[in-house]
DNA sequence: GTGATCGTTGCATATTTTGCAATGACCATT
DNA sequence: AATGGTCATTGCAAAATATGCAACGATCAC
């Protein structure tokens, strides 16, 4: 819609992959230098880019910051994080919190496991869409039509033997965690790993979140994992219930006075 | 510079405080709805910001994936992460890996200590300037007269009976940092947790990074942590070694053919 | 000292963005 | 059901803004 900030936000991935000089920069755009210089020059003011000592162009520091920032301020976060800190006092595993995002889900907050054995995620990071548990939760609750569009648009990569290998597949899937309302991931992932995941919603019944308990196999079996399940749903729950008192219909925000 | 994109940039810091509707937008950047809903609509199709169910706007996800991946692809902590992750096996400390960058000083990779009391920190997240061990190794190597700048520039907040409480003192304490090639912090940022780091230089000698290995005095006291300094010491000099061999001349990079 | 590479600047052109005002969608209230 | 209000959206003409060019300058390697 407007030609020179897609120009420059299409410098960001751009320098995602690495440090880019300005006559590669202005290259991959397409531009003249002198116009590459000054979108970066924009970008550098803000913080989003970072100069090297070596001239050359890499993100910046406002960059992170303003993705933690945004995420600490989500407002499902402040809600569900003291719950999601209980839980994991209580079992000692680790404890995710995800959302989705136009055919993305991703963790927006964690617990880390006290067992030295742990499983790898980063909050912010996409998470295997097609296979965890979280995510089938999230998945299963959008409208027929869109489900089904995104679950064909994704793709299948095939983590381990148990992993979800195509849109059919997915979609049965989905159809069955929506109707049981909780979903698990029994090393379809990595194949050591197993989660066991609720859904929180809003005041509309709708999916907002999701949060898992994940453990590797050597710290606890699968069977095991799943005796957490009603605890893992009454802490879901409670998140549901707070969120949904507190944020149900779209919290009007005050005007300022003219 | 660029007027444009100036005005989308400053949405991004607005957005990060929290959600926000359109006319919310209009007013703080002090331009038409239209405009507004121009430049968010960009920043839409960028992934950068994302529409919520209830229309309002918030930071997107592709933000995190973009700060995400940015950082992974920082050339020290690929060269790093591999030390810091042995260094943590052999202690089982938290080790952090932190780089300056304009005023602030930020964690780029973080290995978890295995013991169940840990300190509180997030990759991405800027650390406290004026106590944290890292900070004062990155400062210390500034240029005299740009380091006595940015300690002018800084906030000393007190936040514990330990931390630094004037640009005076941080100088003070950065030269005797620079002198002695390596930093702690006792107590300075939170009373009960302590911290030894040490430099790691590029090829022409500068501080280019720094790492730093922390415990809270419930399970190692201040001098105990200390008898880990020659190991954190020989662990920062064998990643400078790997760097500078690897990334001394700023890499040329290859042009891509016309 | 010389040549080459890459970043930087001033300027005229015209493309792109802007603000306006009108329309439309949606919600709450009577 | 109807009405009033809030907020998002669109087309258009005016003008401000970004663009590319070409010349300059800095820096580095040879």
């Amino acid at each position: 819609m407007s030609q020179t900030v897609d120009r420059a936000l299409s410098i960001l991935p751009l320098l995602a992959e690495g440090p880019a000089n300005l006559e590669q920069v202005a290259q991959r755009l397409d531009v003249h230098k002198s116009t590459a210089l000054r979108l970066l020059r924009t970008l550098h003011e803000h913080g989003i880019v970072y100069r090297q000592p070596d001239q050359r162009y890499r993100l910046g520091a406002r960059l992170f910051a303003l993705a933690q920032e945004a995420m600490e301020n989500l407002d499902i976060r402040g809600i569900a994080h003291p719950h999601l800190a209980e839980l994991n006092a209580a079992c000692g595993h680790t404890v995710h919190l995800a959302v989705y995002e136009e055919d993305e889900v991703l963790y927006i907050d964690k617990v880390e496991s006290r067992y030295p054995v742990r499983m790898y995620s980063r909050i912010g990071k996409p998470v295997a869409i097609t296979v965890a548990a979280v995510a089938k939760l999230l998945l299963s609750d959008l409208p027929e039509p869109e489900r089904r569009a995104v679950a064909e648009r994704l793709d299948y990569p095939r983590y381990t033997a148990r992993s979800t290998t195509d849109a059919a597949a997915f979609l049965t899937e989905l159809a069955k965690v929506r109707e049981q309302g909780w979903a698990t991931d029994l090393g379809g992932h990595e194949e050591s790993i197993n989660c066991v995941a609720a859904p929180i919603r809003d005041a509309s019944g709708r999916v907002a979140a999701a949060m898992s308990v994940s453990a590797p196999n050597v710290v606890v079996s699968a069977d095991e994992l799943l005796t957490l399940l009603p605890r893992v749903r009454r802490t879901a729950e409670a998140i549901s219930a707070e969120y949904a008192g507190r944020a149900s219909t779209p919290p009007r925000t005050e005007r300022a006075a003219p």
